[in-house]
DNA sequence: TTGATTTTAGACTATTTAGTCTAGTTAAAG
DNA sequence: CTTTAACTAGACTAAATAGTCTAAAATCAA
């Protein structure tokens, strides 16, 4: 099980293009970063943008859904299984540092490029249809929209990485996400 | 009263910025937008940093400001001032369209560049304590940490705005701020 | 009007950019 | 072992990049 060259690169990428964006990330910074020369990288990819939809699609997408394939503890609500889920992101300590990488880039590229909005789209659909999976077997009050709350769910999460990513801290994103802890409980029912 | 050069490059590098990025945006592009020699451009100037700098003090600032500087309706509870300002936002159509340009360049230029990380900040800041002096004369439960409350409020807003730009419209941003709104209700006194 | 200052004009430079190309090397398959 | 395919190597190109420079024009103050 060797460390592919492909590997290599959609993981010096993935790291580049998080800090530095998309329009911040020269090939020469990754050809630096993954040690490779020129050649081997238009190997594997045609285009930068090619080789960075691969890392959405192969790096930042495996990362996204992984926050809420929780298994549900016996007996729990799943309101809990989701407050649990949201409570694990303060322990990635990229993303309370850096905030959500496909934020990141949806933020950056969706206004500009059509191929990157729809990429990043479908991982935003996967992840609500999750949520709202976890969500819909949950005993929530009947007049609730869940389609609504969990969009509000992602969006809390988000905004509460982003606020000033070099100053926000684990501390920080518990504390600004206990309001939304707070809500989501009062809606049990 | 004219509109002087130095406006209309502001002006553009705003809108610019505003879209394509920092790092998206050349020195060219600014030039073809406000149809001025780049020589006016440097005599105003000394850079491109200096310039997105100056937008970030002139231009984002006052539209952030602009957010919580509601009056207060007589005997109406503070908090009710808050939603107002909160409901206020999507009437802008350039947000729901484009998210928070402040949270949008936060996210860019903050992790690579302590200029714009500092710049930035103090908008923050300075966002956080207006709400505060909003919040702290309405009637909220007292076990209610204020100050995570008002760091609570933008990061859903700034969230809920950057749910993938293109699609977000104002029905979307409407719908997930009503989260936020029963909550902001649930802790009134 | 004159003289000083501010602003405009855009050609020019040095660097960086994404991407190409061809030859060489290594690995896989028979 | 030999042949074929996958991969490496990096020099090279054309375009774009931020920024400089000098001279001309417009504006302002006396």
């Amino acid at each position: 099980m060797k460390y592919s060259t492909r590997d290599k690169i959609l993981d010096a990428v993935y790291k580049l293009v998080y800090i530095n964006g998309y329009n911040g990330t020269s090939i020469d910074m990754i050809l630096k970063e993954c040690a490779i020369p020129k050649g081997s990288l238009y190997h594997y990819f045609k285009s930068k943008k090619e080789m960075v939809l691969a890392v959405v699609k192969e790096r930042i997408a495996p990362k996204m859904y992984e926050f809420y394939d929780l298994k549900k503890v016996k007996e729990e609500n799943s309101i809990d299984t989701m407050i649990r889920a949201i409570l694990k992101v303060s322990k990635k300590e990229e993303l309370v540092k850096f905030g959500c990488p496909l934020n990141r880039l949806n933020q950056e590229m969706s206004p500009v490029d059509d191929d990157f909005d729809k990429a990043i789209n479908l991982i935003y659909e996967r992840m609500k249809s999750d949520i709202l999976s976890v969500l819909k077997d949950s005993s929530i009050k009947p007049d609730v929209d869940m389609d609504s709350l969990a969009e509000f769910i992602i969006a809390t999460v988000w905004g509460s990485l982003s606020l000033s990513p070099k100053h926000s801290s684990k501390k920080r994103y518990l504390n600004t996400i206990n309001h939304l802890i707070d809500y989501l409980k009062s809606l049990k029912n």
